[in-house]
DNA sequence: CGTCTGCTTGAGACATTTCAATACGCGTGG
DNA sequence: CCACGCGTATTGAAATGTCTCAAGCAGACG
C-alpha cells in the first residue's frame, strides 16, 4: 500500500496560493531564496492536507518528497519493537518534513492536528539544494536549531523528574500562547496520550503531575482539561527545572 | 577569561598536514568540496589540540571557531542548576562541532580522549557557507545525520531500561571496533561516569547492569572493566531493545 | 440514554536512585 | 618491594519515584 499519498482534502485558500502571501515564507526552508531560487521551488511544490489523527508516513516508508509545515502541527515517533514509543519530534508551522539524501522515513510521521504540507519532489530539491546556496544554508540553520532542540529535549529525558518534565511541556507550549497578558493562556494541542509519548512518561503520570501542578497553584485548567491558564510564569520555570529563558530556542 | 584559547600542545604529523593526506578529508564537512572551495577553507584553516579531561568549551561561551573533530572524542554536555547532567552529544573524528549562525555555545565541550581539531574562524567559515553549495549541503547532510542519532538517544532515554541502555551503548562502541573477528572486542572510550551521562543513569547502575550482563553471559570484561569482549552480538543486540542493526545510523 | 473515548484517581509492584561501605588499579614515596 | 593514598568501580540495603493494573468520572455523540 503506497502509504504517502493521503486524501486531497479541501486546503482552502491555500491551494491558489503563491509563495508571496505564503504564511510561513519567512520563516520556512525557503526563507533566504532569492527570485531565481523561489521560480524553481514554486515551480516544484504542491499542496497537501490531512486530517487530525492521520498517519503521514511510517517508520521504513519510502518518502518521495520533503516539504514544510504550512499549517498546523505533526509529531514524529520512534518505537521498539514491544510496542514502547517515544515522541522524538514536534512540527509546527514553518518547520521541515523529511531528508534530502534519505529515501527511507527513520520514524512514524503523524498529524496531530490537521495540517497542510508544502511538498516539494525530494530529488529536484536535492539537486536545487547543490546549486542554492541560500536554500542549503538556511536549511543548516533550521536543521542545527532543530539539533538544539533535540539536546535540550535530551537533558529533560534523561534528568528532569516528572514534575519538571509537565512543567516544561506547559512552559513551551504557554511561550507559544498568542497573548502575553496575564494571565497566560493557551490551548493544549496535544492530548495526554502525545503528552505522555513528548516526556517520556506515562498517560497516568503526566496527569497527576498536572493535577499537583494545579493543586500547588502554578497553573490553573479550563475547557475539560484542554486549556492551560498561567498567573505565575516564574513559578512554572522554577517547576521546570530551568529558570530563566533557554527551554527551547525556537 | 577567554575560555576557547587553550595550551597549543603539540599535534605532531597533523601540524603541517595539507588537506590532500587528512584522515577525515572524505567523511568531514569538507568531503564534497572542490578545489576553489577547498582553497578557501585550507586558507582559514587552523589545528588545536587539548588534552584528555580539559575542557573546551563552557555553556554560554563565545566560540569564535567551528571545526571539525579529528583525532579523538570530545562530549557536550547539558546541566540542570542544581548539578544534573545529560550528555548530548558524542563527537568522533569527522564529526562537526559549533554553529554557523551562533556565537555563544548552548552546552558545554569536553576533551574526553586527547583531541585535535581543525579550526575554521566563525564568521569566515559562514560567508563560505552562503557561496560554497558543496559545504552547505554537506552540512546539512551531517547535521540530519546527528539529528537522527540525537532521535534514537531519545527513545533511548525516554522509554530503554537500565540493562537495555548499556546494552545499546556497549553494542554502538562494539560496533566501531576495529576488528571484525570473534570476540569482538573494544576499549571503552567512555569511563562510568560519561556513561551514565550518556545513558541518563546513575553511575552505580551503570555498573550493575554491566555486571549483569556479564554475569548473564553477554559481555566478558578485561583490563581492568576498561575493554569489553561479546562471543555473542545477537544477544548483545536483544539486550538492547532493538533487535536487527539501526542502533545508530553513523 | 447508553456508549465511547479521553482523563483522573487509587493502591501496590517494581526499577532506579540514594547513601554508605568496600574493593580495585595504579602511581608515588618511603 | 611494600605501604600508602587517590580516583574509579563495585556491591549492598533502604528510600523513593514512576509504572502497572484497575476502577471511576466527564464530556461528546449517536
Amino acid at each position: 500500500m503506497t502509504r504517502y499519498i493521503p486524501n486531497f482534502t479541501a486546503f482552502g485558500a491555500l491551494a491558489s496560493q503563491d509563495c508571496a502571501s505564503c504564511p510561513i515564507r519567512h520563516r520556512a526552508v525557503c526563507a533566504k531564496c532569492d527570485g531565481a531560487e523561489m521560480d524553481h521551488l514554486a515551480d516544484m511544490k504542491s499542496y497537501r492536507s490531512w486530517e487530525a489523527g492521520e498517519t503521514i508516513a511510517l517508520e521504513g516508508d519510502v518518502l518521495p518528497f520533503v516539504g514544510s509545515v504550512v499549517q498546523g502541527c505533526a509529531t514524529l515517533t520512534r518505537s521498539l519493537e514491544d510496542g514502547r514509543v517515544q515522541m522524538v519530534g514536534l512540527l509546527m508551522p514553518s518547520d521541515f518534513v523529511g531528508r534530502p539524501g534519505r529515501t527511507v522515513a527513520p520514524y512514524e510521521v503523524t498529524a496531530v492536528t490537521d495540517l497542510t504540507l508544502c511538498m516539494f519532489d525530494r530529488e529536484r530539491f536535492e539537486t536545487l539544494l547543490n546549486e542554492a546556496p541560500h536554500l542549503a544554508s538556511r536549511l543548516v540553520e533550521m536543521s542545527l536549531d532543530e539539533l538544539d532542540a533535540a539536546r535540550d529535549w535530551m537533558l529533560l529525558l534523561g534528568r528532569k523528574t516528572a514534575r519538571e518534565r509537565v512543567a516544561t511541556l506547559l512552559a513551551l507550549v504557554l511561550r507559544r500562547a498568542p497573548t502575553d497578558a496575564n494571565p497566560l493562556r493557551a490551548d493544549l494541542p496535544l492530548g495526554r496520550e502525545a503528552m505522555a509519548s513528548y516526556l517520556g512518561l506515562t498517560i497516568e503520570t503526566v496527569s497527576r503531575q498536572i493535577t499537583a501542578l494545579r493543586r500547588d497553584g502554578v497553573i490553573r485548567l479550563d475547557g475539560g482539561g484542554r486549556t492551560v491558564l498561567c498567573d505565575d510564569f516564574a513559578a512554572l520555570l522554577t517547576a521546570a527545572g530551568d529558570d530563566e529563558d533557554g527551554i527551547m530556542p525556537s
